[in-house]
RNA sequence: GGCUCGUUGGUCAAGCGGUUAAGACGUCGCCCUCUCACGGCGAAAACACGGGUUCGAGUCCCGUACGAGCUGCCA
């Protein structure tokens, strides 16, 4: 009889969502669901110089976008809340608690001014370490009560004990025993009255019931600072699930500079958000069979975080626009049509049958700005290399197509039925006659009316697309264009 | 520097003492084809190193190397 899973995700207000903070969003929401559990959101905005205006609506939004449906947070509060540390702090919560460590001789009163701190800096090859001394752990109560009154600025620091072992038990990492000499006396209470994470997070865990703390790997070093905290309390510790970290192609930590770091990034990039949340779900996780293409009820239903790898994973940006291909070639049309119309129109202003040409680009694309490419010669016959015209595969030069596109010209005026069965059966019954191989009578004619060395469709199509008119008018370029050379 | 964690092909990643060491992306080749794609078939490509334990080790233990994270009044 296991009591029900909450999960929590809390993230601070910084900017756009990184796909490391994504991806453990994603995981926090699977763990909870997979089981039936809660999954929260907690906003953790303690640090007031970092917060950007605006960056909660994006939290929310990307949320909504990538269906992490949460049951509770801000907006929906089932008796936890508030949910936002801000206004946790704002009813005096967190000192009150730190308090009640200071009485009991697990945190201190430190009134240190930034002056001392930076001479306790040394330089360990070439990084600042700074290890804080307990000098105000000596402080009589008297002499901290003098300092109070006297309006001294102060933060409360957790008082780690020089001895000794602490132990945490990580799901996926099994039990991490650090000295106890290696924690400093880390800050619980900022000068500002605010939390710092380390602290408010500890606190409302255990406050919001959550089960499982479900974060990055880059916080294990802290954990067993957290696990004396949960024991100077006298809370039950929640288990802890650290996630392996995602990196860039050089295996360092996923910065900012790789342009395609954030969701907002990547959606710009034209990645669909079905693809982005397939594609993180399996960095760092594989279920026991080989699928690769979930959606995200799939897993749910799969997700087992017992199956979550330890070791780091490169977020490879060719493999997501496979994927991303993957989800175009499968969206139903009407969607598919929604979501390219707007980069079709950036290079057709022509009244084509836009749709036509889309569905001729489906399973060619990975991105949506692939399209553009792929269709500008419908809009405009680019200026090209009679180069083209040759084709040993196709056994055709220079002379043959010209051969050929006059031959054509006639019959493509003659009819006025332009849809690609009357093309086809025009052209087949000309190839047939002159007893070419289809392709020398077919490259000349799709080479002239879309003067490209690839296109997304054959002369047929892309002679129904442009219609009658442009077809003619291509073609004799092509015919001028090889009249010149010869 | 210290502490912690990690190490299977270029990348993601199965494997949990006995396998010809899966699969996917990418790469290359072939087929299909009026081009390019799609699709199909195939190929090259990996257990970091050294010691143990064991009849037997990618799998367990210990070292070494390498990598990463942390070492903030940031989270």
């Amino acid at each position: 009889m296991s009591q029900k899973i909450r999960t929590r995700f809390a993230p601070s207000p910084t900017g756009r969502m990184h796909v490391g903070n994504l991806r453990t969003a994603l995981y926090e929401f699977l763990i909870a669901k997979h089981e039936g559990g809660d999954f929260i959101i907690r906003i953790e905005d303690t640090d007031q110089e970092r917060l950007v205006e605006g960056a909660v609506d994006i939290i929310y939004r990307t949320m909504a976008g990538t269906g992490l449906v949460h049951d509770e947070g801000p907006d929906k509060d089932k008796g936890y809340g508030p949910y936002v540390q801000s206004e946790r702090q704002a009813t005096g919560m967190y000192l009150k608690y730190a308090k009640e460590l200071v009485e009991k001789g697990e945190a201190y009163y430190c009134f240190c001014d930034k002056e001392r701190l930076e001479s306790l800096k040394t330089e360990v090859a070439g990084k600042e370490i700074s290890v804080y001394d307990k000098h105000c752990l000596k402080l009589s109560k008297e002499e901290v009560e003098e300092k109070l009154a006297a309006g001294i600025p102060y933060v409360i620091r957790q008082n780690n004990p020089t001895e000794g072992q602490t132990t945490f038990k990580d799901e996926l990492y099994g039990e991490i025993t650090v000295d106890n000499s290696e924690l400093d006396d880390m800050i619980l209470i900022k000068s500002d009255g605010f939390p710092t994470y380390n602290f408010a997070n500890v606190v409302d865990d255990h406050l919001m019931e959550i089960t499982h703390v479900v974060r990055g790997n880059e916080y294990i070093s802290s954990s067993p600072k957290y696990q004396r905290l949960y024991e100077a309390f006298g809370w039950e510790s929640p288990a802890y699930v650290h996630l392996p970290l995602i990196t860039d192609e050089n295996h360092k930590k996923l910065s900012k500079r790789c342009g395609h770091s954030s969701y907002e990034d990547l959606l710009e990039q034209g990645f669909i958000t079905e693809a982005i949340v397939n594609y993180i779900a399996l960095l760092g996780w594989s279920p026991e069979d080989n699928q690769e293409i979930f959606t995200l009820d799939e897993l749910i239903e799969k997700f087992d975080y017992r199956h979550i790898s330890k070791s780091p994973a490169v977020f490879d940006i060719v493999k997501l626009k496979w994927m991303n291909g993957e989800y175009i070639k499968a969206m139903d049309n009407e969607k598919f049509y929604d979501m390219a119309m707007p980069y079709i129109k950036e290079v057709i202003t022509k009244d084509l049958d836009l749709k036509k040409i889309l569905d001729m680009v489906k399973t060619r694309i990975e991105v949506l700005p692939d399209i553009k490419e792929h269709v500008d010669f419908f809009e405009e016959l680019p200026e090209y290399d009679i180069e083209m015209y040759t084709h040993k595969k196709m056994k055709t030069d220079s002379a043959i197509s010209l051969e050929v596109l006059k031959e054509v010209l006639p019959m493509l005026e003659a009819t006025d039925d332009y849809s690609v069965d009357n093309l086809h059966d025009i052209m087949m019954k000309y190839i047939a006659d002159k007893g070419i191989k289809n392709g020398t009578g077919l490259w000349p004619v799709r080479t002239a009316v879309s003067g490209k060395q690839m296109t997304p469709a054959g002369a047929f199509e892309i002679m129904e697309v442009i219609g009658k008119e442009e077809t003619i008018k291509r073609i004799k370029v092509g015919i001028e264009k090889l009249e010149a050379a010869v």
